[in-house]
RNA sequence: UCCUCGGUAGCUCAAUCGGCAGAGCGGGUGACUGUUAAUCACUAGGUUGCAGGUUCAAGUCCUGCCCGGGGAGCCA
């Protein structure tokens, strides 16, 4: 007897196969009971005959309560009514473990139930499809880096070194050294290895401890990053152009049926192609004072403003050239003004907000030395970094990109909750 | 940390001016040979988040606390 797996049903039409999985819905009807099955593969429906299995077997099978594992047997046929166009009709049932009631109901929950069985979320349709969707984002990035000669260089997670704010590290107890640091970043090690590898990317877990509460930040996240030697901030731009591009038409072709089961609309996808829109950071303040919005300079963009500048687009939008003091100290100072940096965000269209922050990096010693004091970091801490200036030195920048909120974007989901297996929140790290 | 909304059956929610705590789903029992969140009948199921207070009477009003959701800031 050939086990099967349900996506593999129509290479075995008319056969009698063995499948292995779960009860994820039921119906019966008299003599008849109709199973949903999933087997990890994929869903189908099973026909339980009273006549073909025997009185015992069949009223057992009939109130087989949701989610017990079985093993059936049977022969697989199409069948338009049926969920993926196949049925089988059992003609062999051996139930692996009856289940107990399953908390999670074939009707609406609310996000505090679902978050708490998180673990047996996990095996609803939508659920598996996101996952599935995460899956072949991640495997698309990895393959865009392979493709364009970076190699993967795995950064630290525990880091003494800080890229972003100290008031949001997460320290934990290191030995005798005292206090480490889960990484917010992998960049600043990326800069050490594109000295011997020219080009170079990790994909890892970051953690940031801030008290963020909206639908799109996580505690911790996985966050892709990329780094280049000789590139410059138009260089930089025109690699996330390419790479977005590239992850986002990959993935909606290769997942279009799990997207379409997430009711994602994939027309507006289908137009994320370079060139993106890109403005500046000073572009964009008129465009919000036109808007009604009284924001000053020098002060960061914040979600309502970004909302109302992605919805005049309907592409991915760079804002560039921020200004020097709401960025982070190692961006590089504009060459033609001192108050700005090189740099950009990206902004995903639908109202999905920042999904890249990237920019070129200072490279000069003297200047990079003066913004670490300027941000009141200590110099000494960052030795290693500095050190990195004083050994041919070269133009270079890199970009890190959100998983979960690229993930979001794609999928059309109103949280990232959703896009990571077990997602870590402020009031929340259970299961 | 701040703003805002909420907590009633296993789940999702309702309960009018303060006046008998209810429905759907799920569970149980039964009917049904093609169902698609199957349907139909019957049935069990409650410390209304916790602690006080006002009142003849509190799910409902007041005070404090606990726990969540959404948002802001910060960021990807």
């Amino acid at each position: 007897m050939i086990e099967c797996l349900i996506k593999d049903f129509s290479k075995h039409t008319g056969e009698e196969v063995v499948i292995k999985g779960w009860v994820s819905n039921r119906r019966s009807s008299g003599k008849l009971s109709f199973l949903i099955i999933r087997d990890g593969s994929s869903i189908c429906q099973v026909i339980a005959e009273r006549e073909v299995l025997g009185e015992e077997l069949y009223s057992e099978i009939k109130k087989i309560p949701l989610e017990s594992s079985m093993i059936v047997q049977g022969t697989v046929r199409e069948e338009s009514r049926s969920p993926g166009g196949y049925e089988m009709n059992a003609t062999k049932i051996e139930i692996v473990h009856k289940s107990e009631e399953f908390p999670i109901g074939k009707k609406e929950h609310g996000p505090d139930f679902l978050l708490n069985n998180r673990h047996l979320w996990l095996r609803s349709n939508r659920q598996t499809a996101i996952m599935r969707v995460r899956d072949a984002l991640v495997r698309h990035v990895r393959e865009y880096f392979h493709k364009n000669g970076f190699t993967l260089l795995d950064s630290p997670i525990f880091t003494t070194t800080c890229g972003e704010d100290t008031s949001s590290l997460f320290a934990v107890d290191y030995f005798d050294l005292g206090k480490a640091f889960l990484s917010q970043t992998g960049q600043l090690y990326l800069e050490a290895a594109i000295f011997g590898l020219g080009k170079v990317f990790c994909l890892g877990p970051t953690f940031r401890a801030e008290r963020s509460k909206t639908r799109r930040h996580l505690i911790e996240f996985w966050m892709v990053e990329a780094e280049a030697a000789f590139a410059d901030h138009d260089k930089n731009l025109a690699l996330q152009e390419d790479f977005v591009s590239y992850i986002v038409q990959n993935t909606i072709s290769e997942m279009e049926t799990e997207l379409i089961s997430l009711e994602r609309d994939l027309e507006p996808l289908k137009k994320v192609k370079p060139p993106f829109n890109r403005i500046t950071y000073d572009e964009a303040l008129e465009i919000l004072r036109k808007n009604g919005s009284d924001i000053q300079w020098g002060a960061d963009l914040g979600a309502d403003d970004e909302t109302i500048i992605t919805s005049l687009y309907d592409k991915p939008i760079f804002i560039e050239d921020y200004p020097k003091k709401v960025k982070a100290f190692y961006m590089k100072q504009h060459p033609e003004k001192p108050d700005y940096v090189k740099c950009a965000d990206l902004l995903a269209p639908e109202g999905y907000g920042e999904i890249i922050g990237g920019s070129q990096r200072e490279d000069d010693y003297d200047k990079l030395l003066q913004a670490i004091r300027d941000n009141g970091l200590d110099p000494e801490r960052y030795g290693w970094y500095l050190e990195l200036r004083k050994y041919g030195s070269v133009p270079h920048s890199g970009f890190g990109l959100g998983i979960e909120r690229t993930l979001s974007w794609i999928c059309g989901l109103k949280h990232v909750r959703e896009t990571i297996p077990f997602p870590r929140m402020i009031y929340r790290a259970y299961p």
